[in-house]
DNA sequence: TAAGCGTGGCA
DNA sequence: TTGCCAAGCTT
């Protein structure tokens, strides 16, 4: 890869005035984050953890309550997996929420509680790759290793105009050895950050405010007029659509709740009985026709709570959440199938959209006669 | 290597 | 309404 070959050696020679520009810009300009207080370990990896393809600002509040249930290592290492779950719910790509409890028993058991400080110990814990491995190695412990986000690309793609998708192994490589030659002249706790902040909040990937960038006489996409095309991204493949038809089935004050197999997505988590479909919703009859061979339980409608449309992974759908009752006799439960209050089921993990009917549900339980306006 | 894994905000 | 996007990791 030339790029570096070629653009390195002016780098080399002006890195020290660029490196006071940055770090003079996130003295001021750093967001007062409650991971920022202490830097401590422990919560550098849960921050480090919410924050994998999570923005920061949604991240806060979710640390803050998360380091008030578990202030420290050990006192994790004692909770259930559900309860770590519903702390979770709403933030997304759950098996994180997993791996940290995993990590967190792991390192009781035999790190003394404690995060290594070395990057092959790190790499072997569930849930930290290279990125987590390095931020929490430089962040937390203040040493020489660099991070390679998603700012920290796009920021790089700009200030060196990358004409080529950046976001793959190779480049990665080359960029992490550029990355640490110019870091010497710095902590590295304040080089990553300050990158990382830069890119969240002037190097971003709409309309970034090249006006207010420190670094901008460095920038050679600025330079040539090419910030909006930097960095170049590749396709992705369009999302699946689905109908999804959601059984909320009501009996006695109780709700029928499944729970997710373990292993797949929302692993463990709970939701309300769902049929889903290829193209559109089909009618009450055959869907629910559906949901009898699938849950084995017959149903009446008796209305429509709430639909809306609902993105997650590789999938967009359209969902029908029904207020169903049940008709003639119910088989026996599993332990993964349970009639539940809303009460029960407020303290269940459930994805979003499940999380989304319960709220509707209780609406209309509290307020029966409520007007709606559908 | 590419796909799977969530979600909410915003243009 | 739709598409795009974010402090990635695992298989």
């Amino acid at each position: 890869m030339n790029v570096f070959k070629e653009r390195l050696l002016p780098w080399k020679r002006s890195s020290s005035t660029f490196l006071r520009f940055l770090s003079d810009w996130f003295a001021k300009n750093a967001r007062p984050f409650p991971w920022r207080k202490d830097y401590s370990p422990y919560a550098v990896w849960i921050s480090e953890m919410m924050l994998q393809q999570t923005q920061a600002d949604r991240g806060s509040e979710y640390f803050t309550a998360w380091i008030r249930r578990f202030p420290d290592i050990h006192t994790l290492s004692r909770a259930s997996e559900q309860e770590v779950l519903h702390l979770w719910q709403g933030l997304g790509y759950y098996r994180r929420a997993r791996y940290i409890l995993q990590t967190a028993r792991l390192l009781c058991k035999e790190h003394d509680g404690r995060l290594p400080a070395k990057r092959g110990a790190l790499l072997a814990l569930p849930g930290i790759g290279p990125y987590t491995a390095h931020a929490i190695l430089s962040i937390a412990y203040n040493l020489p290793y660099c991070v390679i986000d998603g700012n920290v690309l796009r920021v790089w793609a700009r200030l060196l105009d990358i004409p080529f998708v950046v976001d793959t192994v190779p480049f990665r490589k080359e960029l992490e050895l550029f990355l640490e030659g110019i870091m010497k002249g710095i902590e590295p706790r304040l080089f990553n950050e300050a990158l990382m902040e830069l890119g969240a909040l002037i190097c971003t990937p709409t309309q970034p405010s090249c006006g207010e960038c420190p670094v901008s006489g460095f920038c050679e996409s600025y330079r040539k007029g090419t910030v909006a095309i930097r960095p170049v991204k590749k396709k992705k493949t369009p999302p699946t659509r689905l109908a999804c038809t959601a059984f909320v089935v009501s009996r006695e004050g109780r709700y029928l709740l499944q729970r997710f197999p373990p292993g797949g997505l929302f692993a463990n988590m709970w939701g309300f009985p769902i049929v889903q479909y290829e193209n559109k919703h089909p009618d009450f009859a055959s869907a629910a026709q559906d949901f009898q061979v699938k849950y084995a339980i017959q149903v009446k409608r008796k209305k429509r709570l709430t639909s809306f449309v609902h993105s997650y992974t590789r999938y967009k759908i359209h969902l029908h959440a029904l207020l169903t009752v049940p008709v003639g006799q119910l088989k026996t439960l599993s332990k993964n199938q349970q009639w539940l209050s809303l009460e029960e089921i407020r303290q269940l993990p459930m994805p979003s959209a499940h999380h989304r009917i319960w709220k509707t549900l209780k609406g209309s339980v509290d307020k029966p006669c409520s007007t709606r306006v559908t």
